[in-house]
RNA sequence: GCGGAUGUGGUGAAAUUGGUAGACACGCCAGACUUAGGAUCUGGUGCCGAGAGGUGUGCGGGUUCGAGUCCCUCCAUCCGCACCA
């Protein structure tokens, strides 16, 4: 090796050689040598190296971030949502979280707390199953090598979280409870008049004794039978009906079949119509599947948004995706054919309007519905039929492109219209979804865009029924008028109408009142391999539950982790000796979706090692809600939607004594990644320079940022990465280099902009990763990568070092404090403080920097001062904090015991400045005081400010009042 | 279309209830030290202007002694939902 341009590095120690490799151009490469090679000059600099690997071990054996169960202390729940474990490990943007949520662990210990601050890992999901079905290995082994990856790259950062707690979705005495859970729901059922989850046996019961006409349930059985009827029902029809109920049921649902994924996926993971893994299109089919009845707590999930402290943002995509209307349904007779003669058949509509109902020129019915085979008479049987497979055939996607183009059918029905008898015409058309309402509506093109095109299109008649409202070029969609040509309801303002109709309908007998909601029940089951078995078999094809002795069910070993050939899921492909545990006839092959997990590892962390119970009652008592949650605000209508109905769930059930799983939420931004690219020419071998690609027909490609320094490339190292770049040819810059084009992305291993933090903490230190993360801006926002101002953080720690050491030497003093020291580190408590408060860390460095400019200036070396500094920093820097606390004198570690610094106003001494606040004859001015001034010394003070003389303009005020929170009022 | 958010120097950004706009940092400029520097130190740095001074927080208006902040209109960007009856 050729140290062409070694040398000394001087803000490392001189046991860190940087070197410059030639072919590297300005790339350092850092090399640990033998102390002996170390310089007597460095060992004074700040040393992060050594600092950070001491307090890692320090804290490795003292675990001095252990949560204690059982406390005096106030305690504080402080959680980051935890990782899934991928193959590519963490980069820069995983941490950004974790540290802000850690310095508000530390913080908050400071402050007196009993803090819980855990983390573990989301570890079942696709990329490990797909990377075993390439390679083959067992994913529970490539899982656990990306948790020891991610364990590695987070112990180097230096965070406080309580590891004797971490938990493991894919670990079976954490998937034991999940499957406990998962039984729990299975035996409940929704009490519509209780308004709770309550257990399956009651409702039994029920049945046994008094049939179902009573029961209130979230059901869509609307069959009734007696007790008697019940009680003389075959074992395999009473768990049918009983599925109705159940809040985790089997059914034949509607849902999106993956094709390429080979599973169905739920709503929230389907983005657009394509698969948010891969990307891969979706369609509609209908298959058995496990569901939640998460809509039996919609109202619950939107109200309980009241209660808790999150963006105005994620509330509104959850509001969103629940989609709450109000309104009414109503049932329309079919026309038998026979003027004034009902059928007994109806079609029912859910409507948000139900004052415009004699507004109503036709109906439409979704091409899936089930009456549309009926009703259809002969002489339209081959068009609907057609229409029927042409709407199939589109994808989701598909149609929802789709949108402007207005396609129907006429199925030769009609319908009568419950007020005016008047024969309604029954179309079919796409623009009406199965799965939402009744899958049918009644159209009122006067009121409705929808249904204004369509009648447009078809040329239906369109009926108007707003007074004075012109509807020829458009619908009439405001709820502000009058209706009018409506029967009983002319004349009457809209809303009046509402309230109305709903009664009219309601005394007719033929819809009520209603409300529904757009969220749609959760399809609970994959068809994959790498999540949890359902502790579920079969007996006579009905679902059973498996014992609670005999959980876990353990994943089975199969030969191969790919669908069957007859497409039943990975887990049919286990012998029945493969299974721990096995039952009936046949065991469930589905496993759980990786929502499952996620849905309760913030109650487990309370009570991790519990063999009894999921978590215990006194513990999750004790630790309640998560008082502060990190993570990303993507997962609004997933993970946060699903663990606040579990949370529900689990309360109603007694398990737990609160509604809401995390009180406070913050979502941090994402940091994107800096993307390089090159420009390559048709004949695939020359590439061009950034500035000439204009001149050039070029296809842009990623190329590894790590080849790339200030959008410069390294043309050896790039030709080096690949074999087909080995002989590329360069159209070059002016000055002969080759310049990359960037773009801001999303950081991923594809896109070769991957900035990891390992190599950040090897150059600079933990200490200055953390702050610097901090310091890049807000952290809610989204912003690129950027390593330029790394170095200003890293001053900031040289800097603050100098306070303490000179030459090796400790230079602090037992000397009073100046005046302007005190007042410099008490403006800084008093900011730091406040910044903590509001989570505004990126001002908190600031604030740091600005007290360790102001000390160096005053050559404050005073221990009394640097010892409250040294806490203050302690979150934010802990090594170096920690390393300085020892320097000082006290017990090694005993930092963490610290009480954060105590403000004080008196230190904050000038009147300094005085603005006038209002001015009605009466001048108010507002100024910074000392509280142990006297009114009259106060008074004093702000007169004898310049600005109040330019204020005053020479006048003497008349009267002077001061208020105790150091206003002073004057008159003129 | 509906809902949410954002808009401040060359850059990341500060400005807590309306009170000296641009703190802090990056970058840049000049100087010092140095064999060398992407090290360190000192000074400068919103814009226009030699200067005094003027001007300035997306545009236009309003309230106020005073507006980045509050109110109204518009513009731009980002995010979420989107035939949801």
């Amino acid at each position: 090796m050729v140290f062409a341009n070694s040398q000394y590095s001087e803000h490392s120690n001189s046991r860190i050689l940087f070197l410059h490799f030639p072919h590297f151009s300005k790339r350092l490469f850092l090399v640990s040598l033998p102390s002996e090679l170390a310089g007597t000059a460095a060992i004074m600099e700040y040393n992060f190296r050594d600092i950070e690997s001491k307090w890692r071990q320090q804290w490795a054996a003292n675990k001095p971030f252990k949560a204690a169960d059982i406390s005096d202390k106030p305690k504080y729940y402080v959680l980051d949502m935890f990782p899934y474990p991928s193959g590519a490990g963490l980069h820069v943007g995983h941490p950004l979280g974790y540290i802000a949520s850690d310095i508000f662990a530390r913080y908050k210990r400071l402050k007196g707390f009993n803090v819980l601050h855990p983390m573990g890992y989301d570890s079942f999901g696709l990329p490990a199953e797909q990377y075993a079905i390439q390679t083959g290995q067992h994913p529970a082994i490539t899982t656990a090598e990306n948790v020891a990856r991610y364990r590695d790259q987070l112990d180097k950062i230096g965070f406080s979280f309580d590891w004797d707690r971490e938990v493991r979705t894919s670990s079976p005495e954490y998937y034991k409870w999940t499957q406990w859970i998962f039984k729990q729901i299975f035996n409940a059922w929704y009490n519509n008049d209780t308004d709770k989850a309550e257990h399956i046996d009651g409702l039994i019961e029920t049945f046994r004794t008094k049939g179902n006409a009573s029961v209130n349930a979230c059901s869509d059985y609307e069959t009734v039978f007696t007790s008697e009827e019940w009680n003389t029902k075959p074992s395999k029809e009473q768990s049918d009906i009983l599925m109705e109920y159940r809040l985790a049921y089997l059914a034949d649902s509607w849902v999106n079949w993956c094709p390429a994924l080979g599973t169905v996926l739920a709503n929230d993971e389907v983005i657009n119509g394509v698969s948010e893994r891969g990307g891969h299109p979706v369609e509609q089919k209908l298959m058995r599947q496990w569901s939640m009845r998460i809509k039996a707590f919609a109202e619950r999930l939107l109200t309980g948004l009241e209660t808790v402290d999150w963006t105005e943002s994620v509330k509104d995509i959850q509001r969103n995706w629940i989609g709450k209307s109000v309104g009414s349904s109503v049932r329309f007779p079919l026309w038998r054919g026979i003027e004034g003669e009902d059928s007994e058949q109806f079609i029912e509509v859910f409507t948000t309007r139900p004052d415009t109902i004699f507004g109503v020129s036709f109906m439409v019915l979704a091409p899936e519905h089930p009456l549309v085979n009926e009703i259809t008479t002969d002489e339209f049987r081959s068009a609907i039929e057609a229409y029927k497979t042409a709407a199939s055939l589109k994808s989701e996607r598909d149609r929802q492109a789709d949108v402007k183009n207005i396609t129907g059918q006429f199925t030769g029905a009609y319908a009568v219209h419950p007020f005016t008898g008047e024969n309604i015409p029954i179309w079919i058309g796409d623009y009406v979804l199965a799965s939402y309402g009744t899958g049918a509506v009644m159209a009122v093109p006067c009121g409705d865009q929808r249904d204004w095109d369509f009648a447009k299109h078809f040329n239906i008649p369109i009926k108007n029924i707003f007074k004075d409202v012109d509807i020829s070029e458009a619908a009439y969609a405001e709820k502000e008028g009058t209706i009018t040509d409506s029967g009983f309801l002319t004349g009457l303002p809209i809303k009046k109408a509402m309230e109305t109709a709903i009664q009219a309908i309601e005394e007719k007998g033929i819809g009520k009142g209603k409300t529904n909601y757009r969220l749609r029940d959760a399809i609970f089951s994959r068809q994959r391999y790498w999540g949890e078995p359902f502790p579920v078999f079969y007996k006579d094809d009905i679902p059973q539950l498996v014992d609670d002795a005999n959980l876990p069910i353990l994943l089975p070993e199969v030969d191969k982790y790919l669908p069957t050939e007859d497409g039943e899921p990975p887990l049919a492909r286990a012998e029945q000796s493969a299974w721990n545990h096995f039952e009936g006839d046949r065991m469930e092959t589905n496993t759980m979706p990786g929502w499952a997990g996620s849905s309760w590892y913030f109650l487990r962390y309370m009570d991790p090692h519990n063999e009894q119970a999921f978590v215990s009652k006194e513990k999750a008592d004790y630790w309640n809600q998560v008082d502060l949650y990190i993570g990303g605000s993507e997962h609004a209508t997933g993970h946060l939607l699903y663990a606040r109905f579990w949370t529900k769930f689990l309360k109603d059930m007694g398990f737990i004594n609160f509604d809401e799983p995390f009180k406070k939420m913050i979502n941090q931004g994402m940091i994107l990644g800096r993307s390089s690219f090159v420009y390559r020419l048709a004949d695939n071998k020359t590439f061009v320079s950034s500035s000439l690609k204009n001149e050039h027909d070029v296809t842009p490609l990623h190329v590894d940022i790590s080849f790339v320094d200030n959008d410069k490339l390294d043309i050896e190292a790039f030709k080096n990465w690949r074999e087909e770049y080995k002989n590329a040819e360069f159209i070059l810059e002016e000055d002969g280099s080759y310049i990359c084009g960037s773009e801001v992305e999303k950081m991923s291993k594809s896109k070769y902009n991957v900035q990891t933090p390992d190599e950040l903490v090897e150059k600079f230190g933990a200490d200055t990763l953390r702050m610097y993360e901090m310091f890049l801006g807000p952290l809610e926002q989204f912003k690129p990568w950027d390593t330029k101002g790394i170095n200003g953080v890293h001053n900031f720690l040289r800097k603050l070092w100098r306070l303490f050491y000179n030459e090796g030497n400790i230079i602090v003093t037992d000397a009073e404090p100046t005046k302007d020291s005190l007042k410099t580190l008490h403006k800084t408590i008093k900011k730091i403080e406040e910044d903590l408060e509001r989570f505004s860390f990126n001002t908190g460095v600031s604030n740091f920097m600005i007290c360790v400019n102001e000390l160096t200036e005053q050559k404050c070396h005073s221990r009394s001062v640097l010892e409250q500094l040294v806490i203050l920093l302690s979150p934010y820097a802990p090594h170096v904090a920690e390393e300085l606390w020892e320097a000082l004198g006290h017990e090694a570690g005993s930092i963490s015991t610290a009480a954060f610094p105590t403000f004080n106003p008196d230190f904050l001494v000038e009147a300094n400045f005085a603005y006038p606040v209002s001015f009605n004859g009466k001048m108010r001015f507002s100024a910074e005081l000392p509280t142990s001034m006297s009114a009259q010394e106060v008074q004093a003070a702000v007169l004898a400010m310049p600005e109040t003389e330019k204020w005053l303009e020479g006048k003497e005020p008349k009267k002077v009042i001061v208020v105790p929170g150091r206003i002073v009022n004057m008159v003129v």
